[in-house]
DNA sequence: ACAAAAGTGTTGTCGATACACCCATGG
DNA sequence: CCATGGGTGTATCGACAACACTTTTGT
């Protein structure tokens, strides 16, 4: 996992104060998902030093709900409010956890994590997927050494301990839930085209899907409003625009878009 | 979350050793599923003092991956081999675990916990669902105070903490599966008929379900074998015995029923 | 005017549903 | 011999995929 942004000064106040405060050997990891020009991207923070990619993730309160430190997370990451969060599945491999990166870690700032420190014991890392409004996110560099940055799904590489497979398993788990539940509302702006919702359906699945067929089962889903204006400025004809219906989109996510059985 | 099967000499041990030997403030929960006598039914330990019902839990060893954790304490409660066990939530509220509980449990035995040991703190616990063939488990009480008996799931009253909740978690997804993965396989015994199967699926949709749209429905799944022996001894026509095809079986657990978009 | 992208319509196929009939068995 | 449950067949409907034509727009 990875911490929540921090100054050296903090550093090492979390070596000693981490265990009073936190819930030992447990963290949470987001795989925030954003959809721009086309392709779909994860937010990544990267360590100038270590050279690696992380997921951004952080430890938990001692009275803090396992959602609430997710949440927490994504605020200091991303600032946005409408974010679609949720769990998918807990890492636990015992030797998933690599004491040597966090040493490696502090080490950049001079600073050496005494032995037996919480910090190099075994993690359990809770897995979350965000969806968001790529263009509601204004990324803020932490401190200079650590960036977030928007990084294409297919071109992941140099990624710490298991995090690429964490990504992997949220992909896998955004895609099934693509089948039963409406996504979009949070990673699209407001109002978006037709051509732009297949897009990122397609890229999500990688799979190409026909144009008007989708167009016919997104619309007999309910959930979205068409508006009257169209998207002018493209090379040709241009698209109406649409909405979410925010009534409706909720109310699928609850029920399902197919209902029940 | 409850505890491995132990005799009070151990229980001492667990207090003072307990955050040497295991993961600090994680345990993981198994929501055991039996199927018997047409009724869906939920493996649970109950306390012969404090009355109340409680999930088979137990902790992760310091080098244990979590879901050993889980087919541990299914291997110590059930005895069974071929077991499907799923991952499908965390559930880490900070009030979860009520400090009383352990304390009254102890009491039994005439043990006092001390004030800030780890069994008195906070606990996330991560759970777990399993199938089972309800015929393949000899319940064994683990001790006079403690004993495991199978509860239908409609029925379930007088639970620990959110035991309850968990199971309700447990049975949404398992539905959420049935949709798409095949199941059976593990809470029938070898052979069954195929109303028997039907049966099966309607307890847990709790739904009726059209006798001959859902044998063509199954076998078009290819994941059955026909045998040409009947179930004689009911009151009425014998019906075909099938036995699943494992080597189908276990492609379709791994594409799903339906294969991909 | 033309290429490229978007809007709209039609048809065939396949699976899901709904229902009807026949067969076997125990009482 | 009849009530009950199980095996098998068929008609219909609707969802989805495949495909064609028209409309709009920028260049």
């Amino acid at each position: 996992m990875s911490k929540k942004v921090i100054i050296p000064a903090n550093l090492k106040s979390t070596l000693e104060k981490g265990p009073k405060i936190y819930q030992p050997g447990i963290s949470v990891d987001c795989t925030i998902f954003g959809f721009h020009e086309n392709v779909l991207k994860v937010l990544l923070l990267n360590s100038a030093h270590s050279n690696k990619w992380a997921l951004p993730g952080g430890f938990i309160y001692k009275d803090e709900p396992i959602e609430n430190a997710a949440y927490r997370v994504l605020q200091e990451r991303t600032g946005v409010e409408n974010i679609f969060l949720q769990q998918f599945n807990a890492f636990g491999d015992p030797h998933r956890s690599d004491p040597i990166i966090h040493q490696n870690r502090y080490q950049e700032y001079g600073i050496k994590i005494p032995k037996n420190n919480w910090l190099l014991q075994r993690f359990i890392t809770i897995g979350f997927y965000a969806l968001i409004d790529f263009t509601e996110v204004k990324l803020e560099a932490a401190n200079a050494n650590e960036g977030a940055q928007w990084v294409d799904i297919n071109k992941l590489t140099n990624l710490m301990m298991d995090h690429e497979a964490i990504i992997l398993k949220a992909l896998e788990s955004l895609r099934t839930q693509l089948a039963y539940l409406p996504i979009g509302r949070n990673l699209l702006p407001k109002k978006f085209t037709m051509p732009e919702l297949q897009k990122l359906y397609e890229t999500i699945l990688d799979q190409k899907l026909d144009r008007r067929n989708f167009q016919r089962k997104m619309i007999s889903f309910g959930i979205l409003n068409k508006l009257s204006e169209t998207r002018k400025g493209g090379a040709h004809k241009a698209p109406f625009l649409y909405t979410f219906n925010d009534k409706k989109y909720q109310k699928a996510l609850k029920d399902g878009l197919y209902g029940s059985w």
